[in-house]
DNA sequence: CCGATGACGCGCC
DNA sequence: GGGCGCGCCATCG
């Protein structure tokens, strides 16, 4: 485990059901700009399903990625509630910034 | 440090 | 929406 992340898994979990984020956004809440490396944390990401790992997409509302296959990532998010059309994601339904609060949001 | 990899992002057609 | 190329950064070997 690395303390990158252990931040990535962080973020994440921040992320409420029916919303999705990017993994820019995770990267930038980090502050740095390693989005692959933020999709490369979520694919070990062995704190699934604690961490939503699907609720994480592709900043231009694409679905991106997942361990699971495309198809499961989908329909795991429709089933949250998340409106896909044309295979994308309304910005609506993204959260592209986060708080600067260290806490964390599980209390 | 070097080389290779990747669930990315942006610009262009 | 789909395809292509370049740049970016952390991880792994």
């Amino acid at each position: 485990m690395t303390p990158f992340e252990e931040q990535v898994y962080g973020i994440c979990r921040r992320v409420p059901e029916g919303k999705v984020t990017t993994y820019k956004a995770i990267a930038g809440a980090l502050g740095i700009k390693a989005y692959q490396a933020v999709g490369q944390a979520l694919h070990k990401n062995p704190f699934a399903p604690n961490v939503p790992c699907h609720r994480v997409v592709n900043a231009d509302g694409s679905i991106g990625g997942f361990a699971g296959g495309i198809k499961k990532k989908m329909e795991i998010l429709r089933s949250e509630g998340i409106i896909i059309k044309a295979g994308k994601i309304s910005k609506d339904q993204m959260i592209t910034s986060f708080s600067p609060s260290p806490l964390h949001p599980r209390g």
